[in-house]
DNA sequence: ACCTAAACGAGACGGTACGTCGCGTCTTCGC
DNA sequence: GCGAAGACGCGACGTACCGTCTCGTTTAGGT
């Protein structure tokens, strides 16, 4: 029934999925079809649907494969340093060409709720995870506020930048990442 | 060339827009098509193209006049009190099934560029700026540091509200506002 | 509820039918539109359909008008002088891109019985039946066979003249003519 | 480029003509749609426009099965009785419904130059050609004027009854190819 | 090293929707 | 009240992709 995993080929599978995101890339995810991808990665339709049930699996799998641990959290004991470090290469992907796809995805996934669980559980939940431990173990050594919520903490530190990536405003930026921390930890009423 | 505007019927106009934002908010701006809308509508699909270039243009128009003055910004004096309105409400809005075409929106923009431009002129950027000028005021006053730059603060605020509505993780909340407001006002740092 | 004929525009009535033999040359009837015909001859739509049920009708008128008189029969009282010019006039006629629109007609007849019975009473009845009297005087005067049915004869004359026509095997000409009028008075059988 | 020929389904092509045909015959070629004979075979629109490039060549291709043999010359050394058997078998044919289609086509190639040309090579051409040796053979043997043009004979004799049929005057019949021998072999002067 | 069953490339298939064209009707002005 | 102009509801066009379904053709594992 499911097909056999050991008789995979692994070079079409690197081809499909390296042919998805450099069309993807180019065009977008909306206007990249699976005949093309089919097509450029030479391989048969057939074969992308016996792995992936829609492009929009192939693309989730090649930015989980090019994210890596590209957004992993440092600890050298400093939460702010380490935080502008890790925020910094967030912002560095966000606005990346490379990483366009992710933002496709993000788009796709307004409308297709399946994609968004797939997306919160493989992507996202992960990496707020991380961020969370690595805020706890701040929280504890009294970097941070022991009243603060963290998931809340979260979101004001990451919400910002993927606002701007997501509605176009301006791309996120290292600079971005300093005056956010600066205002997120000094508070924004006046001395 | 293009079509005369006085001998246009606002009867088919309305119904296509009604049209459009019901099958959005039941189906998704993805699975809905524009002969869906025309039929909905009772309308030819020329009629559509005529006036409208997309059905995502449709959609924006809907989103326009369904917005109207929701999102204005009060001005009573207390910018705490005047921020948790404004911003109670757009977490409203955006966790909203009423307003669900809005996010569509939003992720069709990630890989059409014109789309993207229409929406950030004609729907973000006039309530930024209105968000903008009610800072300025407040910082006028002394209410808000004289240090903080007012884009990023606008992002710093409404950026944690798209996060949680576009990466699908818990629906924005006044409760959020106001957890937000707190943080953002007194800074994370240890007292 | 219908029109009054004698408000009719006859400047209007002229530039549709000129436009309509014009556009039906250049294109054929098929690939002709109302639409066309209506801003080459700088006219409403409304105005054509107010004063004929089809394009074909437009074009029927137009044919008719053409004709005139261009295949009314001589009596000079030599049938076979007569038949020669009259019958030359005709091939001259259906080989002439001027009466193109005479085959597109009849092209169209053949999926319009409506079309197909209009046809056949306005334009070739009349002319049959010129012909079958121009027959019967000749008959009468002994030039043609007493025991040959008129209507027969006359399939004969002209069938082949519009064979070659419709089915464009090769254009018909007085040459044609000729021939056909020499095997049809002498008979295929050899002497 | 073109597509392969050994993949084609025989299933689906015979469905498509049979459609087209019953189409053709219930409402004339010009009101049937290739929509309409797409679902009527239970067949994509694709399948069609990947074979034939428009319906008329559709129906074409069905005339051509349809006709097979049917128009085929006989041989028994007697000319009048291989032509009247011949003919009448031809004036049966263009009177039959069943064949109806094959009047559409003609009118259809009145305004489409190629059609015209593939219809008089496909179907015309290989027929006259049978039809002027059947005639040489008996010009060689003394049955036919060794005067006569045998393209002229061919138009005589068949033009008439494609006349009745195309100009709808009255059904070409048996009786009709009686009289149009006995006038042709007797000749139309008065003995 | 061979056999055989699978995965593979290719692409035809039944469908759905696209964005456009033209139909015949209806509506609004201007003459 | 006819006529120019053209928007309207509608239906079909020919095309693009969808996801499924054969086709031979590799190809890889088990014997």
């Amino acid at each position: 029934m499911s097909p056999n995993l050991d008789r995979r080929n692994e070079r079409s599978r690197q081809a499909i999925i390296e042919a998805a995101m450099a069309l993807c890339r180019e065009q977008g995810l909306a206007r990249t079809t699976v005949e093309e991808i089919a097509k450029r990665a030479g391989v048969g339709k057939q074969t992308i649907y016996r792995w992936w049930p829609s492009k929009t699996a192939v693309v989730e799998e090649g930015i989980n494969e090019l994210a890596g641990t590209a957004t992993d959290f440092p600890d050298t004991g400093d939460l702010l340093a380490d935080l502008r470090t890790q925020m910094a290469g967030v912002a560095s992907i966000l606005s990346s060409p490379l990483f366009a796809p992710y933002l496709s995805l993000i788009g796709a996934a307004q409308d297709d709720p399946e994609l968004a669980k797939s997306f919160l559980d493989g992507l996202v939940k992960p990496r707020v995870n991380a961020a969370r431990e690595r805020l706890r173990a701040a929280q504890d050594q009294g970097q941070l506020r022991a009243d603060a919520d963290l998931d809340d903490v979260v979101e004001l530190l990451y919400g910002p930048i993927y606002y701007r990536a997501l509605l176009h405003t301006r791309p996120p930026s290292p600079a971005q990442v300093d005056e956010l921390l600066r205002i997120a930890f000094a508070g924004l009423a006046p001395r």
